[in-house]
DNA sequence: ATAAACTCTAGAGTTAACTCTAAGTCAAGA
DNA sequence: TCTTGACTTAGAGTTAACTCTAGAGTTTAT
């Protein structure tokens, strides 16, 4: 089976013309061309964009992401530098899990913040929750600091 | 206790350049000037500074974070509509957990594909093992899509 | 009191990642 | 066969978020 770009496009949420313009960038050298010039996606080219939007998706630029498709070119000389890449990648991914759980509890507390504020139709009541202040103390640091 | 832009400026991991274009933008309507025009920042300003750092890093727009800057100095009128914004960036922070919690996955399947691979110095081999072929199974989708 | 380090504004420049346009070619259905 | 929609390239334009520069003023430490 293999999909034009359009029907690849739609598959992996993102435009044709985002997807040309990875191959422009040189992170789709496996995608093979049909005699009259269009691209052919196969299955296993999927299973590529799959990783190119995993690596994306984690925060990796364009041109590293270049440089690990680069390599998959080279051959097993380069096993070494890819394990390495995915096992940093790996670290930077546990990095924005421990931040993304301590941006939620901020956004936890204003949820309930708020929450009093609208019960009451006042900032001032929110404020005297004793409750409310000391999860605040402990999400942004100690008042008097 | 009050500080300058450089001092903020290293507490937050920005640069004062950056403190100043989201002044410009009008994120920071409540850093007060000195007499001298210089901006001395409060206590107070510094949990300012936390919450738009915590939107910015799930992944809100400037100009998202300042609608909620905004909404914060119009007063109690629009209590409602913040609790709603905190709610909904909630939900995203959610779905953001979620996505990274499935890249995680493919990711280390790629660190066990290039272990094995590494091990053998050839990708051929770890092509072979079956243990590797069910883990791409179940997280990339089945082989004959 | 003076040098060094910091701050100010206005505005220009940069970067990454698209996003779109033009002008043409190709493929599938009536 | 014709039309409609999808595809092609080259290249220009856009957007968000900085990032830097110039030239002037301010603060701090000796």
């Amino acid at each position: 089976m293999s999909y034009t770009i359009g029907q690849v496009a739609q598959k992996m949420g993102l435009t044709a013309h985002t997807l040309r313009y990875y191959d422009k960038e040189g992170l789709l050298p496996f995608v093979r061309k049909s005699g009259s010039g269009q691209r052919v996606f196969s299955e296993e080219d999927l299973d590529w964009l799959v990783i190119i939007d995993c690596l994306k998706g984690t925060g990796m630029q364009l041109k590293d992401i270049k440089q690990y498709i680069d390599w998959c070119q080279e051959g097993n000389s380069t096993l070494r530098q890819r394990l390495e890449m995915f096992k940093k990648q790996k670290s930077r991914v546990e990095q924005q899990m421990s931040q993304l759980q301590q941006y939620m509890e901020k956004i936890n507390y204003k949820i309930a913040w708020y929450t009093e504020a609208v019960a009451n139709n006042s900032i001032d009541k929110a404020k005297q929750n004793k409750c409310l202040a000391a999860e605040r103390a402990r999400i942004f640091g100690q008042p008097g600091k």
